[in-house]
RNA sequence: GGGCGGCUAGCUCAGUUGGUUAGAGCGCCACAUUGACAUUGUGGAGGUCACAAGUUCGAAUCUUGUGUCGCCCACCA
């Protein structure tokens, strides 16, 4: 593109795309091909987004802070791989199915039968995997999509059945007939933090089983009462202490009979209800712990459809729990038993995907041993211990901090976790039977009649090994050896018990290693109303809308810039066209150096020739930023890295050097110039890849910016004295048009400025004229006489002839008020420097800057004084 | 019930081990319109850092308590 038609304003859509094929033919997102010796590695396994639609704003969040690590660290030369994938979501992506096919069809996935089923959450999982690495295309995500993985492949497969035996061969997976969530309506079990809970009114009922009993008892579900074995008391509960260890056999209760044994069990609260509970081992997860402890019978009075059993007896046996509850409360008015009946507000747990009533019950199902000892580097541990032991020791950072605590706080409440689900859509427990005999394996077992377990696993098992089935697990491979553990895993702080716990729980203990180094939590994208941005709130913005409008780097920028992790963050499209601002920013400001510059080249640090007083601040400036954004982006701190290089960009840069460079022509400041704008473009392009590596094209055709060294001067510019001095001459020159503004001169009116005394400004009148708007420029020693307005720099005095504009009474207000600001500063100083035990304990540094700020804000008194006498005289 | 977090300018939020007179972006007010950029420039106003007590020479920052909003976990049967 030649010199002159670098359009004016950056448009985005004319880019983005060409630009993103562009990285992808050049094969540079496979670190395989990178250029150059790398040391070291720098790895990030994408967490997959679910195969459920498209991507939303979280998504975006994640992409976006990923891909700016990923940049940084190829640019820093190191072999840097950022492996995408996506995820069956199986409980998720089979309630999508199945809630469209019954929308659009009316059916079930029974009407359509199994292999039918599978067909079709096939396709729309392909669909939907098609539109997010579309969507991650549009971000700008260099990931490497020659490694791409899907947990549902073949490898993954592969690598899931290997994981399940030898955890079943250790004796840690087990199956089990216990107490599980089932989920009547999906007719799957669920495991605890599928569950959530929702507020519903309800009726506590207090009654006795029949008139004979001794204890009355609370419930809100009277129809389970059919399958109780037990009331449990507290031991010390005085009221009941004579009758534990009785049981009061053949009780007549809602039609059938039931046995109850009196129990003592210090989990009861005496204090609630009437300090009794009745005991139903088969339908309360609380209940079975209970009956574990002492050996209670289990009676199973609700069924896999949700309704009563016929061991419920003949009164409720096949109504719904609803029907049931009726019946049951109506026998019990009949009978007189009800003591009371209260309204209470009842957490009903339901299923997060279909949103049935959970009914516990027992079932027998696979499970992971989470606290089966085993022998591990000659130490007896447990999944569990394991899991606690990875973050504990270190070998596992979480950013932020804070949340180290939620994570222990679930790893030490771990239960054994029930893995299979009793879906077709997932990955098939690798389990066969024969008759009595089991074979756990990862293919098939030899010989005739061996029929394979019809569950599925939970989709967390799949992505509790991601890290390391993506890179080639169970074999051997270089991948693996050379990226795992990976880096860093980057995800939303929503999923830190879902997932990060499960994959420490997985790896450590199949690879004896950690998944990952860090883990850094994203905060949640929530709406212009603060609420959660989810699926099934149907408040989702597509990122691709905003991508439209004001481009991926704008809105990488506005996702980015301005949060911090573990916040939530609310998204507005002011803030994102605010960016947008600043991409053209760039844009022009790389318009205006190409274009004024004789030569567009590289510039080695070498060839710097600062000469003038703002060529060396400049660059001592610049030195500065780029330890400082280096330092925060190897600390994961990219807010703070991108709004100290917007203010380097936007207010060093373009607003002071760009406008100095204008009068100061030569070889020597393009020099710089193009310098500094090789080295900004370099550094905003991981956080806004696609208008760097446009603008950088017209510096290097030949070479991509994505894999270009992360400049970094061996030894820094900083040149102390230039900056303070360069501060000098802006607070001057800020000074005069402070004056200008106030007194409303038109900014291409000249004004003639007198300065007494010794300042900056002497040196560089020509910045001064220009900057300022000054015609003549005097400096001398004594204040001179007539019609002046003045304002006070330091210890300089500026005198700006403008005749007739002089307002009197308002500079006499300002100055007083002024006065009077700087004699409270004064006096604080004065008052913490009289102070012997400060003055002798505080740093040095700290006192003598103190100590100057003071002799400053004296000196500062005096002129304001001479200044309010003048004033006062004329 | 247990735990965690927020409360800083009109709005959205930074503020890294306590240290000069607390910051940014947006918004607002005034002025400016052909030479990189109006997706702009220049200048300005605006804050008892939720409240209270304490520690300290010094607190937005540390301690304790209070208020308020939010999140997570538990689930009282």
């Amino acid at each position: 593109m030649p010199k002159q038609d670098i359009p004016k304003a950056y448009e985005a859509r004319d880019y983005e795309d060409d630009i993103y094929a562009t990285w992808e033919k050049s094969g540079f997102f496979n670190p395989d091909n990178l250029p150059g010796e790398r040391k070291e590695t720098f790895s990030i396994v994408l967490p997959p987004p679910n195969v459920t639609g498209t991507l939303h704003m979280g998504h975006a969040v994640m992409l976006a802070i990923e891909d700016i690590m990923v940049r940084f660290n190829r640019m820093r030369w190191r072999k840097t791989l950022w492996l995408p994938g996506t995820d069956h979501a199986a409980i998720a992506t089979s309630t999508k199915v199945e809630t469209i096919l019954y929308k659009t069809e009316g059916k079930t996935r029974h009407d359509l039968g199994r292999e039918e089923f599978l067909h079709r959450v096939e396709k729309f999982a392909q669909d939907s995997h098609d539109t997010i690495v579309n969507q991650c295309r549009k971000m700008g995500a260099s990931l490497d999509w020659s490694r791409e993985a899907y947990t549902l492949d073949a490898a993954r497969n592969m690598a899931v059945n290997a994981a399940f035996k030898k955890m079943y061969d250790d004796g840690l997976i087990y199956r089990g007939y216990r107490v599980v969530n089932w989920d009547p309506l999906g007719q799957t079990t669920i495991s605890d933090i599928e569950i959530v809970y929702k507020e519903v009114e309800a009726t506590l009922y207090t009654f006795r089983y029949s008139k004979d009993f001794p204890i009355s008892i609370s419930s809100t579900r009277p129809e389970t009462k059919v399958g109780d074995t037990a009331v449990a008391v507290h031991p010390e509960d005085e009221r009941y202490k004579s009758f534990i260890g009785k049981t009061f056999e053949n009780i007549s209760f809602a039609g059938t009979m039931i046995s109850i044994k009196v129990v003592a069990d210090d989990s009861v609260d005496p204090t609630f209800g009437t300090g009794a509970l009745g005991v139903t081992p088969a339908h309360s997860l609380i209940d079975a712990d209970i009956a574990k402890r002492h050996g209670l019978a289990m009676k199973q009075v609700i069924g896999e459809d949700g309704n009563m059993t016929e061991a419920a007896g003949p009164l409720v046996a096949g109504k719904t729990t609803k029907q049931a509850r009726e019946t049951v409360v109506d026998w019990l008015r009949q009978e007189g038993l009800i003591e009371e009946e209260e309204k209470t507000i009842q957490n009903l747990a339901t299923a997060e995907r279909s949103g049935g009533v959970i009914e516990p019950m027992p079932m027998l199902q696979w499970f992971i041993d989470v606290t089966k000892e085993f022998e591990r580097d000659g130490k007896t541990v447990t999944i569990k211990s394991l899991t606690q032991t990875a973050v504990r020791s270190g070998a596992i950072k979480i950013i932020p901090e804070r949340f180290e605590k939620g994570y222990f706080q679930w790893v030490d409440n771990l239960r054994d976790w029930c893995i299979s689900r009793q879906l077709w859509y997932g990955h098939r427990i690798p389990a066969w039977y024969r008759h009595e005999e089991i074979f756990i394996g990862t293919q098939p077992p030899e010989g005739e009649g061996w029929q394979q377990d019809s569950d599925t696993l939970d989709t967390w098992f799949s992505t509790g090994i991601w890290t390391c089935s993506t890179l080639g697990w169970p074999e051997q491979t270089s991948d693996l050896s050379t990226y795992h553990p990976t880096s860093v895993l980057e995800t939303g702080y929503d999923i830190l018990t879902f997932w990060v716990v499960r994959m420490v729980m997985m790896t450590t203990y199949l690879l004896n290693e950690v998944p990952f180094k860090t883990v850094y939590l994203h905060g949640l994208v929530r709406d212009e109303l603060g609420r959660k941005m989810s699926k099934s709130l149907d408040n989702i913005i597509n990122p691709l809308d905003m991508i439209a409008s004001y481009g991926a780097d704008a809105t990488r920028l506005s996702l980015v810039i301005g949060s911090t992790p573990g916040n939530d963050t609310k998204l507005s499209v002011a803030k994102v066209a605010g960016y947008r601002n600043f991409t053209n920013k760039l844009w022009n400001i790389s318009r205006f150096v190409l274009m004024s510059v004789g030569e567009v080249r590289h510039i080695a640090e070498s060839e710097l020739q600062p000469q003038t007083l703002a060529d060396r601040w400049i660059l001592s400036q610049f030195h500065l930023l780029q330890r400082e954004i280096t330092d925060h982006l190897e600390a994961y701190e990219f807010s703070q890295a991108g709004e100290k290089l917007r203010d380097f960009t936007w207010n060093q840069f373009a607003d002071w050097y760009l406008e100095i460079a204008k009068i100061q022509k030569g070889s020597t400041t393009d020099h710089i110039l193009l310098y500094l704008l090789e080295r900004l473009l370099a550094y905003w392009h991981p956080f806004m890849p696609f208008v760097t590596e446009t603008i950088w094209k017209q510096i290097d055709p030949e070479q991509l910016l994505m894999v270009h060294e992360w400049p970094l001067s061996p030894e820094p510019l900083i040149d102390l004295h230039a900056q303070r001095l360069f501060v000098q001459l802006q607070e001057s020159i800020v000074a005069i048009r402070n004056i200008r503004s106030q007194h409303g001169v038109a900014p291409k009116q000249k004004i003639n400025v007198i300065v007494v005394g010794q300042t900056t400004m002497q040196e560089h009148p020509e910045v001064v004229r220009a900057l300022a708007g000054v015609e003549s420029l005097v400096f001398q020693n004594e204040i001179p006489s007539g019609e002046y307005t003045s304002s006070v720099v330091g210890e300089i005095q500026l005198f700006v002839s403008l005749e007739g504009l002089v307002d009197k009474e308002q500079e006499h207000l300002k100055l007083t008020k002024e006065r009077e600001s700087t004699w409270k500063y004064a006096q604080s100083l004065e008052q913490k420097l009289a102070n012997q035990e400060f003055v002798s304990k505080a740093p040095e540094q700290v006192v003598a800057s103190m100590r100057a700020n003071h002799a400053e804000a004296l000196k500062k008194l005096t002129l304001i004084d001479s200044q309010l006498n003048s004033v006062a005289r004329s």
